[in-house]
DNA sequence: ACCTGAACACCGTTCAAGT
DNA sequence: ACCTGAACACCGTTCAAGT
């Protein structure tokens, strides 16, 4: 038998992208918090160490999982319909992306200038040229999409976040968090619309 | 001499309001990541574990940190002007709080369940009440306005980290002395003109 | 070249021991 | 009651040593 040809690598073997991949798994399964350099060795069955041999940082691996994340979005993304659907569109793709992957919201407010999120400012731009907004408008309609749905993002990641401290500690004790009854999540459904409200607002308040 | 009703307490003496104040002042001067048990200890000359005494985590630290900001902000704060002017100066007074206090922004953004940030919602929400916005449109009003100052806030705040960041590694031969609080922002008055331009797009569609 | 895993310099938090 | 500061259980990152 030939092997030396054989285009089945070792499964072990370790590579970037196996690394961002399993992070993905890790931080959607248990939050930022859970994605630690010993936990991600683990789940790759290997030494703590080696993971710095394919990415430079722990930050840069957060940033790589974003852009991941946002690149699948913006892919099977076309300018569809009128401008103002294909905003819709566009806006409410990185907010279910985020409802899927709570980690990406709180990281891309914590870096704005992420490759991800510059790519979304594009796209939102040149759907408001289609739209008809002038030139001198654009840069300050895109920013304000775009600062609305960072700021429901962050919200989002945090209200996911607390669901999940909150089931920790109740399961530790029936003792409540003084804010638990207010911040109850309505139904993701419920979420999606007032999100959707609010796009609603900006495009009436630029048109 | 009477003693007893002595109302200047010896100055050396702990507090939860002592601790605060410093931890403002390390968090202006060196950002977040500068406030930790030690540092802040050693700058009360006190033992690291003393803190605990009067503040439960550091996590309770930062947010009564930002209240009190964000409390100084709305303290000065009436309802002037028409409503829309009102409001106006409102999320201006908090824009420029984060931009005194870029701390502000990140934790806001992060913990949106805050008191602080529950206020301000109210605040915002009964002058787009005088406004004469419909009782079944004023949620929607305001969230929207919260959550464009949310993501222009993280974005701020992120912003400011990064120069932080690259002053720090331009520095990095040179010798630096431990207080770098002068992170000078490039255009400040151009970011504020931009941050009332969005607010001024959203008021537009809601009226 | 790639991986291992002990070691390093941190961190928040706890707690027996002091005053 | 309040404070001390060593100790604990982590963390990201490094690096001599192995393969």
């Amino acid at each position: 038998m030939v092997e030396s040809k054989n285009k089945v690598r070792r499964v072990d073997a370790l590579s970037k992208d196996r690394i961002v991949l399993a992070a993905v798994e890790i931080l959607d399964a248990s939050g930022e918090g859970g994605l630690t350099t010993r936990s991600l060795a683990a789940s790759l069955n290997t030494g703590s160490g080696a993971i710095f041999h394919h990415v430079g940082s722990r930050d840069e691996l957060l940033r790589t999982a974003v852009d991941s994340v946002i690149a699948d979005v913006t892919a099977g993304m076309a300018h569809e319909g009128t401008p103002e659907e294909s905003i819709r569109m566009l806006m409410l793709g990185v907010f279910d992306a985020i409802q899927a992957h709570p980690w990406v919201g709180a990281q891309l407010a914590r870096e704005p200038w992420q490759p991800a999120l510059l790519e979304i400012f594009f796209e939102i731009g040149s759907r408001l040229q289609l739209l008809g907004v002038p030139e001198a408008e654009l840069f300050d309609a895109a920013s304000t999409l775009l600062g609305y749905l960072l700021g429901v993002a962050s919200q989002h990641a945090a209200a996911v976040n607390l669901s999940r401290n909150t089931d920790r500690a109740n399961r530790r004790a029936s003792s409540d968090h003084p804010f638990a009854p207010h911040v109850t999540r309505l139904a993701d459904h419920d979420d999606r619309v007032q999100f959707v409200a609010g796009v609603e607002i900006i495009l009436a308040g630029i048109a």
